[in-house]
DNA sequence: GTGGACTCTCCCCCGGGGGGAGCGTTCAGA
DNA sequence: TCTGAACGCTCCCCCCGGGGGAGAGTCCAC
């Protein structure tokens, strides 16, 4: 049996996390002695609390440690960890894009971008749709639009595009569309045919990586309120040049258009 | 003038969120209506509010934010900002030490370790300490170690070690000592003779790179308690076969010595 | 038996938000 | 010109995963 010091000096956990996880029942004490509340811990305790304190580095929320540790199945154990192993990916992908439009965002001489003004007439497209949060978006967009390529297939009209709830931005969870215009819209699977609105657009093109994509958008909203006009409703991206067509991102041509009006 | 809902539509900030911006005199409304407390936004804010935005989702702290949007000159500004990103390096480094930790802790198999016991008796060597953070270690080390190679040279007597209070790894702030042994210490910048007391330790050894030694120290931790011992004093670890040696991690030998006392 | 090290609980603090109540303001359409 | 919806305001409490410190009780070696 081992005070909570000497446990602490073993697993290089603090006395006061050792504690904290004790009263989130992560990590219970072998003895708790009924009358001085002394917690004493067993040797066979160190791998878990070690296990625990590599998970806590990378970031797992406690409640998911607990689950983890719950998991008797080495072979399910593993696959919420590896889960976790793919949601570090994404957050280091994230990090990535931040960074490229920190250093887009602090360049000196931000050139000028091309802004036009366009009525959109609506039109019906096949469509996938879903409430989906910020941070899934582009695995819930790649999973939609494969569907969305095998069932459309080579009745394509023209580049995918999307439409996304400026929700999904702000409270980090929204609607969002993503299609692929046809003329007969088919309805297999998460795939339905959708009208997107009419609309009045401005629009502008985003050259190279989605990562920097931000800054165009900053750019665009600068235009729009310089013209006098504000924003309404979900902003639209066409995806004239992607990833399905060449793999030079230098190369990628996004259209981001933005439903406005005029004010006054 | 963009109101605060405008605002938040233009840059992808949530309305609670620029309220603390403002509250946290980060980014200030360009007006405020002394009567109603609305808040209202100039166009030209939406880069700030971009950069901001940025340095968020790379975890910078509000306060170095602040800092940084109030750097005027850019190129210490951008110093400030690579500083970020030096540390985001190394938070990844950590990730990834975490990672293969993990792994190795969620073997199933774990090879029993070799612990010797060896009674160590005090040595004078050529020393640099300092109380640091436990994240830090590694730049701090390099540092040292360089050091003391260039006051030493090649008057080595044996490989480098270091020592490491206990309150380094459960405080996250400890006291550290590196060392080259060496018959006659020199007294030169941060490096002067230090003696390392004598000690019973329990040593083992941790072959490989150093990602994955929390594992072995919890493995040594085991050992000593279930050989009726506890443990007393600051870890000591001597880099047998190093990055100095071979650039092959594979081959690395580092000693971990534990003092100890028999418990009864 | 005593002193110092250790441990206990309890409360408040941090950062960076989110939810919601309750109330005031704006503005476009009737 | 009125009115109601949408929007804005402040205020309070909540989340997470810890840290600091007070004040009191406990353990153990000398």
């Amino acid at each position: 049996m081992l005070t909570i010091g000497e446990f602490s000096r073993l697993t290089h956990l603090s006395v006061r996390t050792l504690r904290r996880y004790h009263e989130a029942a992560l990590l219970e004490p072998a003895v708790v002695d009924g009358t001085t509340g002394y917690r004493y811990y067993g040797v066979d305790q160190i791998p878990t609390a070690q296990v625990i304190h590599r998970l806590r580095e990378l970031d797992v929320p406690l409640s998911d440690v607990q689950r983890i540790l719950r998991t008797p199945d080495p072979g399910v154990r593993s696959a919420l960890v590896t889960d976790h192993l793919q949601r570090l990916e994404d957050v280091l992908d994230r990090t990535r894009a931040a960074v490229v439009s920190l250093r887009r965002l602090l360049q000196p001489d931000p050139a000028p971008i091309d802004v036009e003004l366009r009525a959109e007439p609506a039109r019906t497209v096949a469509a996938v749709e879903a409430v989906v949060g910020h941070h899934d978006i582009s695995a819930w967009y790649a999973g939609a639009m494969a569907e969305l390529e095998a069932a459309v297939g080579a009745a394509v009209t023209g580049p995918p595009g999307g439409s996304y709830d400026n929700a999904l931005f702000e409270q980090e969870r929204g609607h969002a569309v993503v299609y692929l215009p046809t003329a007969a819209p088919p309805r297999t699977g998460r795939v339905h045919p959708a009208t997107l609105p009419a609309a009045e657009l401005a629009v502008t093109t985003h050259v190279g990586e989605h990562d920097g994509i931000e800054v165009t958008y900053g750019e665009l909203g600068t235009w729009v309120v310089e013209n006098a006009m504000s924003v309404a409703g979900p902003v639209r991206e066409v995806y004239i040049v992607g990833p399905r067509d060449t793999s030079d991102p230098a190369a990628w041509r996004t259209e981001i258009g933005w439903p406005v009006f005029r004010v006054t």
